[in-house]
DNA sequence: AGCACGCCGACT
DNA sequence: GTCGGCGTGCTC
């Protein structure tokens, strides 16, 4: 009999691809387990095992694999049922999802390399220029790279002369494989096996009265291993006995000590001991029996809470439920809340236990913290991660947390699978059979939506931590105050009174604008050009701190011009502002105090947030200024004041959820006002302050903002009263585009009538020099989901088939908000 | 997605 | 006349 498996490759590729094994292979292998395969001409790329079976393809020969890379499985059955419902509802292909779930260390790829053939003897004049310092490279060096080509020769297309090369017979190629991932091993010390007898040990502390350094590193090893009794580090006994390390290296060469190696972990707990958790208040208490009242008969509960009111103790008495059962609990976060904070906090509680999963950890602690979850280790019983930490290999699965549920960082945008994490894990717990807890201040509409429909729990916890009050918001007229010319630049007279106040008492200020750069738009006076994007349709955007003109699409900068390129005027004048105008006219107003500012551009680096963080907690900082980063799960406590320096520029955005998100925005931000025991103050600037909206955030209404909102997306149907799915087409020419658009526009509208929208050009109709059209596809609630995705996958295909459509890229995203 | 094969413009 | 551009098709 024969035997064959198929395996999922981490390409966008539809279909999965059989291989031919052997018997003790079919064996061995077990669905979840890698192995590398051939794959088209030349490349080996990572496969992952999905099946074992004996049915030979028809229409081909199924290649044999080229090796087994696992012992053991390293994806669960319960993640390749998780992984093909993503790939169904987020219409894309398992090799998509397979590619965002492994850490990259899992997927190799081959690498062609390169060597000279020594039997082949020739003629200088047989070579052409290039193929001859290829040659001679190879002198030098016995392999080389195809990178290493490109870099010798100085151009992107190698692979002709490596043709040439090969045709003449001097070199040959390999395809090599490198495992990516190699655990990081710590070397240790001990005393050679030769001095174990007290005799030779008196000997060599002689032979070493001439080496007084080797002598005291020798004596250092002794006291430290006799103190710990634990095996001693080389950089432990380097750093004791204030020894280099070529001392120790003499020490071991010479067989007095022993080296060694342990292998460990990279991302490791170095903390105390745990604390108890906090004894709840009798509000926190109530919402705790509510929620698990609410798990009796819901699998999925809303927290919930209002700022400040003590969700996370909340969650840590769930969490320590769950531990008590030795159920693995998933703590999901915005990316951008996830802080040292936040992390340190649960470790005081769970210590060791509490393993982070981060965009900004390496591959390699990626693969660690992959590994212990996967074998349910003792150090990752509570995973605390941002939206990719659904796609771990959990085990047994208790309880999964999504904090600061409505935050749109959640959803994935680029590459496919583009699935949202609260989503996605409310599908995972159901596979584990357990519990999902939904929290947030200020809940999406649609979750609070199916709380209200019933298919959620609901538990309100409408009381802050120490009972205190909510943060007195008031609304700024700056229409008017312009008028009454009672504005200093930015500042209205009442921002810098309260701020003078606030500086008066030693408190803090965040000043909170959405929008980074000095001033997005620069425009010329005379003749009204503004400078654009080369290669995108926008206006660039003026940063001041490097004086140059950037675009926040594809990177693109320049220097920012002396006169108009248009018509060579030097009257430049900028319009709309941003954090860094705010930062600079607060240093103006208040020269005696220190002005920071905290967005994309200050944060970049590993530790660039955590900088600014601390250095406010400190005290360093009494005015931040920042973007929307300033909401997430911060705890200032010394915060006593809030200005929103620009309302409408949020309220005006071009989206259906422009009013639900700046509610969102505003009452986070202000939530950061007034934590601890004094009464917070917000001032929200606004040329509109009738508008409805910021009316619900100065009187804390969710509710209505919550009915209003629901109104509105009745009468113009969007979600959540209506599922939506966008398709986005994407091509260098602007006509095909156009063309390809109204053709699957007309095609959707055979089929959906009505409730298709577009096609129509984004805000920003160019990126990166790709034109880009939308076209919009509601489904009300009555129609099926998956009938929907069938006929829109079946005009997609009948899109690709026309030849002049099939170079343009189809971007299918479900639930695109 | 990569990568090979195959057909048209700017250089020796 | 070639080199190299990228359009098109296929991968078990």
């Amino acid at each position: 009999m024969d035997y064959f498996i198929n395996v999922i490759l981490p390409i966008p590729l539809e279909k999965s691809f059989t291989y031919a094994i052997t018997k003790a292979e079919a064996d061995f292998l077990k669905p979840g387990i890698r192995v590398s395969v051939p794959f088209g001409k030349s490349k080996i790329y990572t496969a992952l095992v999905i099946e074992i079976h004996t049915n030979a393809p028809l229409v081909y020969e199924a290649k044999e694999i080229h090796q087994i890379l696992d012992e053991v499985p390293i994806v669960t059955t319960e993640q390749l049922k998780h992984w093909t419902w993503i790939s169904n509802y987020y219409m894309c292909t398992l090799g998509e999802v397979m590619r965002a779930a492994l850490p990259s260390a899992f997927i190799l790829e081959s690498e062609t390399v390169i060597s000279k053939n020594d039997e082949v003897r020739l003629n200088d004049e047989d070579l052409k220029d290039d193929e001859f310092i290829v040659y001679e490279a190879l002198h030098h060096q016995s392999s080389l790279k195809i990178q290493d080509l490109m870099a010798i020769l100085d151009k992107k297309n190698v692979l002709p002369v490596i043709k040439r090369l090969l045709e003449k017979n001097v070199i040959s190629v390999q395809e090599e494989i490198y495992e990516k991932y190699k655990p990081k091993l710590v070397r240790y010390v001990k005393l050679g096996t030769n001095y174990s007898s007290e005799k030779s040990l008196q000997n060599l502390m002689e032979d070493l009265s001439r080496a007084p350094k080797q002598r005291d590193v020798v004596m250092t090893l002794f006291s430290v291993s006799a103190q710990t009794k634990k095996p001693v580090k080389v950089s432990d006994l380097s750093l004791e006995s204030g020894a280099s390390s070529s001392i120790i290296k003499t020490l071991i060469d010479k067989s007095i000590l022993e080296e060694y190696h342990i292998q460990t972990d990279r991302v490791q707990y170095d903390g105390g001991d745990n604390e108890a958790s906090k004894h709840l208040n009798e509000h926190q208490n109530k919402a705790l029996s509510n929620i698990s009242e609410s798990f009796e008969n819901q699998n999925i509960t809303l927290l919930h809470g209002v700022t400040s009111s003590g969700k996370t103790e909340v969650y840590v008495k769930l969490i320590e439920a769950q531990l008590n059962v030795n159920k693995q609990v998933l703590y999901l976060l915005p990316e951008i809340a996830l802080t040292t904070q936040l992390v340190e906090r649960l470790q005081n509680y769970f210590g060791e236990k509490v393993a982070v999963f981060h965009s900004k950890y390496s591959s390699h602690e990626r693969v660690e913290v992959w590994n212990n979850v996967l074998h349910n280790a003792p150090t990752a019983q509570v995973i605390l991660g941002a939206r990719s930490s659904v796609l771990l290999p959990f085990q047994n699965l208790g309880l999964i947390i999504v904090d600061e549920e409505h935050e749109s960082s959640y959803k994935q945008f680029d590459p496919a699978p583009r699935y949202h994490a609260r989503d996605t894990a409310i599908v995972l717990a159901s596979i584990f059979n357990s519990k999902t807890l939904l929290g947030s201040a200020t809940p999406s509409l649609e979750s609070y939506y199916n709380a209200k429909q019933g298919k959620y729990g609901l538990v309100e916890l409408n009381h802050r931590y120490n009972n205190v009050l909510m943060p007195d918001i008031e609304l700024v007229d700056i229409k008017d105050k312009h008028k009454r010319k009672r504005m200093q630049g930015h500042f209205s007279d009442r921002l810098i009174e309260e701020m003078r106040e606030t500086l008066k008492n030693n408190h803090q200020i965040i000043l909170f604008q959405n929008r980074r750069g000095f001033s997005p738009i620069v425009e010329c006076q005379t003749c009204g050009h503004s400078p654009q994007c080369p290669n995108c349709d926008v206006s660039l955007t003026f940063h001041q701190y490097r004086n140059q003109l950037r675009c926040h699409y594809c990177g693109y900068h320049t220097v920012m011009p002396k006169t108009c390129d248009a018509c060579g005027s030097v009257e430049l004048d900028s319009k709309g502002f941003g954090t860094e105008q705010v930062e600079q006219e607060a240093k103006l107003l208040f020269p005696d105090h220190n002005v920071a500012r905290m967005d994309l551009d200050t944060t970049r680096g590993k530790y660039g947030y955590e900088k600014i963080i601390t250095a406010l907690e400190q005290g360093e900082i009494d005015i931040l200024v920042g973007t929307q980063m300033l909401t997430k799960g911060l705890d200032f406590r010394n915060v006593k004041l809030v200005g929103i320096m620009n309302a409408d520029n949020m309220l005006n955005f071009p989206d259906f959820r422009a009013h639900e998100r700046s509610y969102q925005l505003m009452a986070q931000v202000s939530g950061r006002a007034g934590r601890t025991e004094e009464r917070g103050k917000v001032l929200i600037q606004t040329y509109n302050p009738y508008h409805k909206i910021l009316q619900q955030v100065s009187t804390n209404n969710y509710q209505q903002m919550f009915e209003e909102q629901l109104d509105e997306r009745h009468i113009y149907k969007y979600p959540p009263v209506f599922r939506m799915i966008k398709i986005t087409l994407k091509h260098k020419d602007y006509n095909r585009v156009n063309i390809g658009a109204d053709w699957y526009a007309r095609s959707l509208r055979t089929v959906f009538d009505a409730h298709v929208l577009g096609p129509e050009y984004p805000p920003v109709a160019r990126i990166r020099n790709q034109y880009l059209k939308h076209i919009l596809v509601k489904i009300p609630q009555k129609q099926s989901l998956s009938k929907t995705k069938e006929a829109i996958i079946k005009i997609n295909n009948s899109f690709l088939s026309v030849k002049d459509f099939r170079a343009i890229r189809v971007i299918l995203n479900v639930d695109n908000y």
